[in-house]
RNA sequence: GCGGAUGUGGUGGAAUUGGUAGACACGCUAGAUUUAGGUUCUAGUGCCGAAAGGUGUGGGGGUUCGAGUCCCUUCAUCCGCACCA
């Protein structure tokens, strides 16, 4: 066997190119207002300890099109930081007796190092942790800014209260009604929170959803859901006897008519009252509260009610109109009061048949293949609706708003489902909401920012530290006192604007500055399917929310979206818990980053998930050796380079042309595509076709040039993939520039047609056989070709041949 | 229930605009080299068939000279939302 001088060591070669790049501050970027910028991000970890799989999916997708997008000579910021708020770090400090700062800090080192050692491309300078007050002081600016233009206000609101911890839970620390650490069962609590009104920018995130062309379809469906837009008509119901009305929405008011019963949620103020009043209502309320805090099977639950003995007056036909109370009554959306259309809903035609409610049909049967026990759910022509007897729905709704208008008992009415963000946490491990409490009671802004989250602590994990600290919460400011807000920022508060923060990152006089308008928005955002809701849609609230304080410009934070699929293992997302976890670190250790790098992006095009594969890791490892020792020899043989081209040389033509088109189809699947796996494929296809002789002492000086071309070709085309080995072997062919500074091949027109090629011949659409032709043979050709072909001949034998259909360059389609 | 997506060899996947299905890999088979073994190299590999040929993209139907691709229908799997009035 023939030993190479040099094998291929990915753990000496990584270092030596990262290195290079630490050294060369390769990634450092300023603004170039000469360049072209491309903002390339993936969302930001939260420093859970270690990277997994799924991050360095992630990563290396931002990663490669970061690289690849700077071959094309942009001026390219990818920078990376932590989501370091949240509630793992105060868990860990329950359990491990360490405080959360210094968990997070040691997390943070830890996951930077794995970062490094997979060679990522990043401008470390612009690194950015959200527990640092240099960061959150400005989110608590922020904050201040919008409770100035009213858009943080407070409320109350419901939180899940253990009794026994004396403490409030996250949703995901309550399992099945109980507190996942003291089990007992949790109790829902009204507290004084802050909000946010993303419901004013609900019509102008929604009406923008769908310019979003770089999104991925489902996300923006997603998005559209959540908000959950309906139009309608709001009716206000007068009540017998009482004095407020009760007040319904509905998406069907061309139904008004066919009213037979309101039904009120549990909380409704007038099931509040006859609560007190009423010792049924009283118990069915009581059981009502009950199946409440079962979260998972409300979806499912037996349609119940009861009948409070109170009246409503129908507005147009002044009917006495029983009011129930219900449980599918949903008390969070319109107004927690419903009117109830049994001949076309069919929730209410369930409870009305439950109950023995009357039932009033008021729009036409339209198919026929509606069953008895089924409501009429479809739009048609009034029924037994007196004056709008023979509208239709968009007459009905017109005429309906009209008389409702004069009769000042309803209106045209929008509803959303999304609601205002409530941002307040009562946890200690996030950024302080900068809010202080005068002996009054009255809100005022925080005397100075930011308002330090007290990292010296003693944390027990029971009640958040900060209400227990006078020297937190006792503020004498001016002479006068005040009382500290001890609950912290949700932590998707600090994630809603990270983006921006890169931009800007170490500018101490504001939250941004005029670099931010040069990088924003990113223009390719990479990351999981997961936040395609919340994280996502507060974003676009917020950077609107930036756009408003004249800090950004456009509407838009992310141009483009790319959720990357999960990394699965036996059929399932890796996860500590079901113990089917692949270490990055021990990869790395056994194959280096570059096979890492190059089987992940291989494996599966991005959006999909794919199946870890320890033989695909070994298949993408072994192409590197190869590639290593292709290149050995090819330098070993001596280069050629700057060869004029003169001889016709079929074989040097023909990989030229191979080079070429690769040139063109990989650009093209990074660029439109984003599909890696079909570009490496491409790539691997050109290493194949060099042929032999070409890398030989006998091949000649075309050949040889020839050859030299595809490998350059390969190794910039690599690069954004596997950039340590293709930095080493482009030093090694003796390139004084390092191959990130390199640009894309520029592609020779003129050689990427062939000259001779394969043209399918099939009969009745079926193939027979190939021809290898000249390019521009002419049509007849072609079938006189085709006609004496010695395959062909029995297949045309006594037929006749009704039509030839010619697709140029591809195939010929004899019809018999 | 509503909405979205996906179904292609033994496996991951490719086929971008209706034009040679299975690129590129993995695996497997045979051979060579080396070795204790991994490694490396060569050839083959959708299925049936000795071959000619037939057949094949979840199932059924349709449009077309030609369908993985378009239309109708049906099944399966996955994801999201889920009593939203």
């Amino acid at each position: 066997m023939q030993k190479t001088e040099k094998a291929y060591t990915p753990k000496i070669i990584e270092k030596e190119a990262q290195d290079y790049w630490e050294k060369n501050e390769s990634f450092s970027v300023t603004e170039d207002p000469e360049k072209e910028k491309f903002f390339c991000l993936s969302m930001f970890p939260y420093p859970s300890g270690s990277a997994h799989m799924g991050h360095i999916r992630n990563y290396t997708i931002g990663d490669a099109i970061s690289r690849f997008q700077r071959l094309l000579g942009k001026n390219v910021l990818q920078p990376m930081g932590w989501d370091a708020f949240g509630l793992p770090a105060e868990n860990a400090a329950i359990k491990n007796k360490i405080k959360p700062s210094d968990w997070t800090i040691e997390n943070i080192k830890n996951m930077k190092s794995q970062l490094q050692r997979m060679g990522y491309a990043y401008d470390w300078k612009r690194e950015l942790a959200t527990c640092d007050p240099q960061y959150y002081k400005w989110e608590q600016w922020f904050f201040l800014e919008m409770l100035k233009k009213g858009i943080a206000y407070q409320d109350e609101a419901e939180v899940n209260w253990d009794p026994v911890e004396k403490t409030v839970l996250a949703n995901e620390q309550v399992e099945e009604g109980r507190g996942w650490r003291s089990g007992a069962k949790i109790e829902i609590k009204k507290l004084e929170q802050w909000f946010l009104k993303i419901t004013e920018y609900a019509e102008e995130i929604l009406k923008d959803t769908d310019n979003l062309e770089g999104w991925p379809e489902r996300v923006r469906v997603m998005q559209k859901n959540w908000i959950g837009k309906s139009e309608g008509m709001e009716f206000s119901f007068l009540l017998e006897n009482q004095k407020s009305p009760i007040s319904v929405f509905t998406t069907r008011p061309d139904t008004i008519m066919g009213v037979t019963f309101l039904a009120i949620a549990g909380d409704h103020p007038i099931a509040g009252e006859l609560n007190k009043l009423n010792k049924d209502i009283n118990n069915f309320l009581k059981n009502l509260d009950k199946t409440k805090l079962s979260e998972a099977d409300i979806v499912k639950q037996e349609k119940l009610g009861i009948n409070t003995g109170l009246f409503a007056i129908h507005p147009f036909s002044k009917e006495k109109i029983p009011i129930w109370i219900a449980n599918f009554v949903l008390s969070g959306y319109g107004s927690g009061a419903l009117m109830g259309v049994p001949a076309h809903d069919q929730r209410d035609y369930e409870f009305a048949k439950k109950y023995n409610l009357q039932i009033k049909q008021v729009i036409e049967r339209g198919s026929t293949n509606i069953t008895e026990e089924e409501a009429i759910l479809e739009k048609n022509i009034l029924i037994n609706s007196g004056e709008f007897d023979g509208l239709d729905f968009e007459q009905a709704l017109e005429a309906i708003a009209k008389k409702a208008g004069e009769l000042h008992c309803g209106e045209k009415q929008t509803n959303y489902r999304l609601r205002d963000w409530g941002v307040s946490r009562q946890r200690y491990w996030g950024a302080p909401i900068p809010i202080l409490k005068n002996s009054k009671g009255e809100i005022k802004e925080a005397e100075n920012i930011p308002v330090l989250l007290p990292t010296d602590i003693e944390f027990s994990g029971v009640k958040s530290p900060l209400s227990e600290m006078k020297e937190f919460t006792q503020v004498t400011y001016k002479n006068e006192t005040f009382v500290r807000e001890t609950d912290t920022f949700d932590t998707f508060f600090e994630s809603s604007w990270y983006y921006a923060r890169f931009a800007s990152f170490d500018c101490d006089k504001a939250m941004l500055d005029e670099r931010a308008k040069y990088w924003l928005p990113v223009d390719q955002y990479v990351g999981g399917i997961e936040h395609a809701v919340l994280h996502l849609l507060y974003s676009r609230f917020f950077y609107r929310c930036l756009r408003d304080l004249g800090l950004v410009e456009g509407s838009e934070p992310f141009k483009n979206l790319l959720c990357q699929g999960m990394v699965l293992k036996d059929g399932s997302k890796m996860s500590k818990s079901k113990g089917n976890t692949i270490d990055p670190n021990n990869v790395i250790e056994a194959y280096g980053a570059d096979s890492l790098r190059l089987f992940v992006l291989f494996a599966a095009p991005p959006e999909q998930s794919f199946e870890w594969s320890e033989q695909g890791l070994q298949g993408a490892s072994r192409f590197l050796k190869r590639l290593w020792k292709l290149v050995q020899l090819h330098i070993s043989k001596g280069i050629v380079k700057d060869h004029i081209y003169e001889d016709l040389n079929p074989k040097v033509k023909s990989l030229r042309g191979k080079t070429h088109r690769t040139i063109l189809k990989v650009k093209d699947d990074y660029i439109r595509r984003h599909s890696f796996n079909t570009a490496i494929a491409a790539i691997m296809e050109l290493t194949n076709t060099i042929p032999k002789e070409f890398l030989s002492k006998e091949a000649t000086d075309e050949e040889r040039a020839s050859a030299d071309e595809a490998i350059r070709s390969i190794l910039i085309m690599l690069s954004p993939i596997v950039p340590h080995i293709t930095h080493i072997l482009w030093r090694n062919l003796g390139n004084t520039q390092a191959i990130i500074d390199e640009p894309w091949p520029d592609v020779m027109e003129d050689l990427l047609i062939e000259e001779i090629i394969e043209l399918a011949v099939q009969v009745n659409g079926k193939l027979r056989t190939t021809l290898k032709v000249d390019r521009n043979l002419a049509k007849k050709d072609i079938e006189e070709l085709v006609r004496n072909d010695t395959k062909m001949i029995n297949h045309l034998k006594n037929k006749k041949v009704k039509k030839i259909i010619h697709v140029e360059g591809r195939l010929v389609n004899f019809v018999l």
